[in-house]
DNA sequence: TTTCTTGCAAAACATTTGCAAATCG
DNA sequence: CGATTTGCAAATGTTTTGCAAGAAA
């Protein structure tokens, strides 16, 4: 199952070297930039294989438009809506928290996201 | 500033009666079984606005689409990864997680939201 | 050979835009 | 009247599909 032909392992590799969650067209720029010319198609294939085989995450964060990370400890996401920047959040949620959100759905929880929305530090300070 | 026309209540009356959470296409369709055909332009221009006053919430939750939600309380998301389905989640964060979160990240942060994925009651016991 | 993957173009959606006509105040 | 909103069709942007050709097992 772990077929990494070499388009995967290149859009993969572009996907780790981000920090900045592109979406499917920055990463086919950033391809393109290091003289790969996948399909559309292909990057899109790639993209989620890689997500399938849980070697990126896909985001869904703005609408419309899917991001991908390849950071995968378990972690967060902040959105400034002034300015669209996306910081990583590494705050965990309390362990009892997970728990009693299982009780109160009866879900089998794999797996959680949170987002936050607000200002960033830069634009309260131009706030002001 | 509270300019609720007739194609703006008629959205909103048919998102707060809707408890699934529907795409832009649902509303639409919702709207014509009554009996009210609006330009698919306009659909989006009210949900737009209904948003900005805050009187409906847009949600990200599975890529692509962009659905909305009448309930205005704080609440989250749980979605089955294997049938699909959507329930709320009423259970709230811990005030000091978000402080600590506000403390990492320097954002002022004014809202969030969680995303839980996993199975859901019926898909847990129908997998045994 | 059999199966999986790629590439390309076209198709399918979701959403936005431009602009004239209608409505509101 | 002047400003806002609507309706429509066309444009845009993202993602998926169909299918033939290519690569891998």
């Amino acid at each position: 199952m772990a077929n990494l032909t070499k388009q995967r392992r290149a859009v993969l590799e572009v996907v780790k070297a981000s920090h900045d969650h592109p979406t499917a067209a920055d990463i086919m720029d950033r391809l393109r930039e290091k003289q790969y010319k996948f399909a559309y198609a292909t990057v899109y294939n790639s993209l989620k294989y890689l997500v399938e085989q849980g070697l990126i995450k896909e985001l869904h964060i703005t609408g419309g438009v899917s991001r991908y990370d390849g950071r995968m400890e378990e972690h967060h996401h902040a959105v400034c809506d002034k300015c669209g920047k996306m910081v990583e959040v590494l705050t965990e949620l309390p362990g009892d928290f997970l728990e009693e959100v299982a009780r109160e759905t009866g879900f089998l929880i794999q797996r959680h996201h949170l987002i936050f929305h607000g200002l960033c530090k830069e634009c309260q300070d131009a706030a002001r």
